[in-house]
DNA sequence: TCTATTTTTTCGAGCCTCGAAAAAATACTG
DNA sequence: CAGTATTTTTTCGAGGCTCGAAAAAATAGA
């Protein structure tokens, strides 16, 4: 069962957590640190100055302003850009993105590219998939072994262990493990996580303060998704990255959903199901395939000028996902919600009637005080997310024990 | 943010560790326990030996049959009786029952009592409650010092940090901070835990092959409750006690449910609805109090013999649980299921609906592979899981940190 | 009685964190 | 401009903890 701490994994822990701290707070001095993790200074000196030497941390000099203070001027401890890098893949409908991140964060270089992922084959889709990797680890500018992590996210399911994609919108084709199929083709460890847990991951990271603890975010574009972070962490299911929000279910034996089934969530708040009501195609209508953000935009116009049944689709769509949330209220207690995507533009439209339905409903006994927040552009958060997911890692599994237990091979085997 | 290890929590831990592995295995050997916790026999021998020292192990003669192997016979270790004793208090619908409990969970006494809890007054509510606790305590054949924790199990919703009751179905009054209460009474440390949380718990100590990790208990009863493991941890709102499954949305302004809104599971599957249902009162027919069980079981009973409106109440609660459980699972995962009360002794009747409707859902998807099981006595469970809550509280909190942590007025300072 | 085997304890070595004191680096003061 | 106050960081010895190896303990077989 549970496992008891050795001695050195105390060293190893505390590493972690000053690697954490710097990640987090910026340029924290070691006084700081040593607030934040309420361990010695004596302690955040010694293991400071030994990420120092290794190359993980550099000392920059004293923090900019403000050092207007009598006595020694702290001096910032930030993350070494080079100490590490990693990959952020990205694929989306009809898009495959990728990136580098150097180890303090920033984006080194980049390439994006439209494929019609719904038609291709699975080989094809994965050959476009490596290929776009392997076009980036060949510039010249790279170091390759300096990338410690490739991390992949997908509109779709995933395996709790980060390791595949067991279904998705995006494409036909089931269960495609990229992360071994990286693994195996570049030598680099990799994971596969789901978009919306990503982007909840982001937002944690660019507003600490709003994403604290417990909040949501919903992906609101062809498809309805749900990052979950509840009690500081994310939320996933028990076999694979769960949260499927957008397949709760609405109103049994409802309007026909993308998944095959009826009255799911996303049945009524997805593009296609808006499309659908706008165009009023009944419910039973076979979902579209894709509708462009210009038609959603123009959707979202029509609405927005007249009454009407373009009205009326952003109503639908508002109920499902009010009374959606209030039964996810009823599990976990009202949160922040963060609502992403090209439909989140709309969400003037879609608010009115949310907050009547959740009123409706036990999780939204105070719904006047659950908050909305928009972000209508989902990729750069997901990748954000990506990034972070990686990087932190690259801190706790490959930084925090040390130089030590990594050369572990090289010690006692030898002799 | 999060806190370094420091040098002294590595022993608190590995104390706990120990202290745990007794717990879960009964009587284990020190050598047992090094394998599970992964710590040196040195280690262990040390705790354990610290552990005997201070009256919270005691050694059992060598483990009883199958000691015909070689070598040194194993000794196990036990958790002996006397370290502590934990009290647990019930409060269920009309109905309140007290237990002591020994620090290896045997019930030492117990008493139990009727009362009109729909009606009494606040203040007799709770003077009810602390004069049963109180009556226990002037056992002259308890110890009252060896009572370290009172934990106190309610149906409704508490807060997260198990201090009051929120809002209960029993009685009319909310926000009654019991733990406080008995604190200040009794001077006595106290918990205050949501009935479903403490039926999941005891399950898991009943049962930890089939409910280890991920699993759910639904309490049928007047109400629908849940309790709720998630990655071996129990699950619980940000706020509250949550998982409020019989309130999640079943049909968005269908019936009537006891919480005033509409439309909630419970509002199909409560014992209540399913009696409006059987006796044909239509959906908006105000919630009866109580439904005894002799009425629920003869309900079943001519469910089982005939068709007519008893069978099709029983399948209306079906399929809200089952669309109910197909939302959840897609959220979480489809998980192990544990039907407990009074109804789950009609689950012959509940289940064909609330498969087929489950069959329907996104979560459904392997329905026939969800496993139920069935358990219609709540009340020894929320008992069991209740006194494993306190007494899991008594060996981190008390007695893992150890002697010196605790009487450090008496250590060093007498020198 | 002796030997093989298994469990448990003992003991010294090696780390790790901590507190106190020292060292370092700056702003203020006259 | 030298001296003092103040704050940050490092150094150093003390005390604890876990570990591995070896010893001790306790039993079954020969």
């Amino acid at each position: 069962m549970s496992v008891g701490i050795r001695h050195d994994d105390l060293r190893r822990r505390n590493r972690a957590m000053v690697i954490a701290a710097v990640r987090r707070a910026g340029q924290p001095s070691r006084t700081e640190i040593a607030a934040t993790t309420s361990l010695s200074h004596s302690t955040i000196s010694a293991i400071s100055s030994d990420l120092i030497v290794e190359g993980i941390l550099t000392e920059s000099k004293p923090s900019e302003a403000g050092s207007l203070k009598r006595g020694r001027p702290q001096v910032g401890l930030g993350l070494n850009p080079e100490a590490a890098a990693v990959m952020t893949v990205v694929l989306s409908l009809n898009f495959l993105s990728v990136a580098v991140i150097d180890y303090a964060g920033q984006v080194i270089s980049e390439e994006q590219r439209r494929l019609d992922t719904l038609t291709m084959s699975r080989e094809s889709l994965i050959g476009e998939c490596t290929a776009i990797v392997r076009r980036r680890l060949e510039d010249p500018d790279l170091d390759v072994r300096s990338i410690a992590r490739i991390a992949l996210a997908i509109q779709g399911i995933t395996d709790t262990r980060a390791r595949a994609m067991l279904w998705s919108p995006i494409t036909p084709h089931t269960d495609i493990a990229f992360a071994d199929i990286f693994e195996d083709e570049f030598g680099i460890p990799a994971i596969m996580e789901n978009d919306c847990n990503m982007m909840a991951v982001a937002l944690r990271w660019r507003d600490p303060d709003r994403y604290r603890d417990d909040f949501i975010a919903i992906l609101l574009s062809h498809g309805i998704g749900m990052g979950l972070v509840l009690k500081g962490e994310l939320f996933t299911g028990t076999h694979s990255s769960g949260g499927e929000f957008g397949h709760m279910i609405h109103r049994p034996n409802g309007a026909l959903c993308r998944c095959g089934r009826r009255g799911c969530v996303e049945a009524y708040a997805g593009n296609y199901a808006i499309w659908r009501n706008a165009r009023q195609m009944g419910e039973d209508a076979e979902p579209v395939a894709d509708v462009s953000d210009a038609d959603m935009r123009a959707l979202a116009a029509a609405a927005r000028e007249r009454e009407g049944p373009e009205r009326e689709a952003y109503r639908k769509a508002g109920e499902a996902l009010g009374y959606g949330l209030g039964s996810l209220f009823a599990l976990i207690d009202p949160a922040p919600v963060a609502m992403v995507g090209v439909s989140a533009a709309a969400f003037d439209l879609i608010e009115p009637a949310l907050r009547q339905a959740i009123a409706q409903t036990a999780g939204g006994q105070h719904s006047k005080s659950i908050s909305f927040d928009t972000e209508p552009n989902e990729l750069p958060l997901i990748r954000e997310g990506c990034a972070m997911r990686a990087l932190i890692f690259v801190d706790q599994e490959i930084f925090a024990p040390g130089v030590q237990a990594r050369s572990g091979f090289g010690g006692k085997n030898v002799a």
